[in-house]
DNA sequence: GTCCTAAATGAAATCGATATCATTTTTAGT
DNA sequence: ACTAAAAATGATATCGATTTCATTTAGGAC
């Protein structure tokens, strides 16, 4: 280690330039230079600096993700495709995981600022729609995933969130279902926000009242959706299905059912989104929306490292996949 | 953005000298100018360069982890620790996903060769203890997790394998089984190797017969579980219980256990190591061991930052966490 | 006010690679 | 063989911060 261009120059009797240029164009340089160039770097197990490039070049070929959790199987796989579409390019990724503290992602995002990452995917709902708008204006390259954001140039990659949450509803009204709650996520989120919106769609299309006292929130979180299934019990409210805007939430549900011995499905029809692998294992397994998570994670990658390298080939900013609704056990049920 | 120290150091009226020292030392300026040049940070929005920073000290305040797959709540519990207690220390984390394939992991390596990150945590079986001490004698700084290396100063952190795995079989025992299969993981990796150790002493001590036939392996992967299974069922060898070097295999027992007809606990008991959080939820709950995945993360990250920081009060470079069998349904079962 | 020491500040070298520009060498055409 | 064009190579400035060393300013004692 600690060898320099320099020091390879001298070992192959040219300058560093040339060393330089063997290892980046190499399109300028005689068959002969290049070979003893190449065999000194091999000798010399040359790698050059990376901090010295970088400040040169002013790229890192690094970028940043924020993630809320990394445990929770929904955001380690948009992480493993984000990682893997990254790696394909050569380019790093620095993981930042916020605990779910807006504190913790704004500083994180401070990595633009100071060019230790190239371009940042944001994986959260705490990060305000402004501050990401701001962010781009100042010039810095960002995405978003599982939102969309009003602007020209910020990536985003989203599922069709009203679709599938209508279909999903419209299957359980369909299983006989009329008094169905719904436990969302961070109300102020585009995710919740619009899984709501197909919730209450398919409640009108099929000439459901809408019962306010059917709707609560547990952001996202297993705690979260337990907690609020507790306060759905307590209400004078009764109800024989759930539509959850998540599987952790979904989690929460079955656990409180446990605990109160309401039995899914018999008792209670359950449905979530993001079909996370622990789903399938779960007794009875949970009905689910698909989220297509590694090939989000894929997708932004893929369209930020282009957009900082200036091949935007497609003007298109905002992506969306469609996802489809997994019937499994929790709501497979006919009731009468 | 764009601005640099000389910006801020013509605005306050100072030289660049004088700037890098309010925002470092310190120490050396007096209050006036200090306040001046802060102002000016402010002002301008000044965020000192990554790369030019890193170049000038040699240090990138960075560290990279590499894991076969991030998706499996071992290894993202393990980057969680990892991560939380880098950022608590100001250190980022570059997350290497080697997809289990060595010829990736031996690349991302090579950030260490050109200083992209200060120092690397393995998390994997698949890099040979050869290979971590060349790198270590080459001046590198590494750690490893779930293993321990025969050397002075590479930093390990893993669990008692030996003595949680004979404590599992002999749990199998007290409950009745004598026929008890074991599906290792790879066979050359200590993890594999201290479970198989444990698992052979608590046979020995209790003068149960240790049959060949009862042994097979999964590569720690569900899919390798399952096909472990389904070869023990072929063989002549009759058991009644099944040992699992981690609960992603004990999955695959799972699988094929349904696919076969074969009821848990009554006809088969089965005991993993990891406590995944899927275990809990399954049925039955899985019978597991422990391992503070989380806290090992932690452990090593802190470890490796001091040592990068020449802080290594104490001389200790391997570290070994107690873990402790969590007996559930899968195993619950008295045979007679 | 003078002198000496300590504190504060600035000029310039440095980290290691790349890219521009100038120069040398090679090639090709007549 | 001579010249023009093309190819290959080298010298040097540059990226943006930090740090050493020199210099200036301030503070204190007499």
């Amino acid at each position: 280690m600690d060898n320099k261009i320099v020091d390879v120059a001298k070992r192959a009797g040219v300058s560093a330039a040339t060393v330089s240029r063997v290892l980046n164009d190499s399109s300028l340089v005689s068959e002969k230079t290049k070979q003893k160039v190449l065999k000194a770097v091999e000798e010399m197990d040359y790698h050059p600096h990376a901090a010295a490039k970088q400040l040169r070049s002013q790229r890192t070929m690094t970028i940043g993700v924020i993630v809320p959790d990394i445990i929770v199987s929904y955001f380690s796989e948009i992480i493993k495709g984000i990682e893997n579409a990254a790696y394909a390019r050569k380019y790093k990724v620095i993981i930042c995981d916020s605990d779910n503290e807006l504190e913790k992602e704004m500083e994180y995002l401070g990595l633009l600022s100071n060019r230790t990452v190239d371009g940042m995917i944001l994986v959260t709902p705490f990060v305000s729609d402004d501050i990401i708008k701001d962010y781009s204006q100042k010039g810095y390259t960002l995405g978003v995933i599982g939102r969309a954001i009003d602007d020209e140039v910020i990536l985003s990659c989203k599922t069709n969130n009203v679709q599938f949450s209508e279909a999903a509803v419209r299957h359980l009204i369909e299983q006989g279902h009329k008094q169905i709650a719904y436990i969302g996520g961070f109300s102020d989120s585009m995710e919740n926000y619009e899984r709501m919106e197909g919730y209450l769609k398919a409640l009108k299309d099929n000439r459901i009242p809408f019962k306010p006292g059917l709707i609560d929130s547990g952001h996202f979180m297993e705690s979260g959706g337990y907690e609020a299934t507790l306060r759905l019990f307590e209400r004078q409210e009764p109800f024989t299905a759930v539509f959850t805007a998540n599987d952790e939430m979904a989690l929460g549900v079955y656990r409180a059912c446990r605990e109160r011995g309401v039995r899914i499905p018999e008792d209670l029809a359950v449905v979530g989104v993001d079909n996370n692998r622990i789903t399938g294992y779960i007794v009875p397994p949970l009905s689910t929306v698909e989220q297509p998570k590694y090939e989000m994670g894929v997708c932004l990658a893929e369209k930020l490292i282009d957009q900082l390298n200036d091949l935007n080939a497609s003007e298109q900013n905002k992506y969306v996949i469609e996802s489809r609704l997994i019937v499994r056990d929790s709501s497979n049920y006919l009731r009468n």
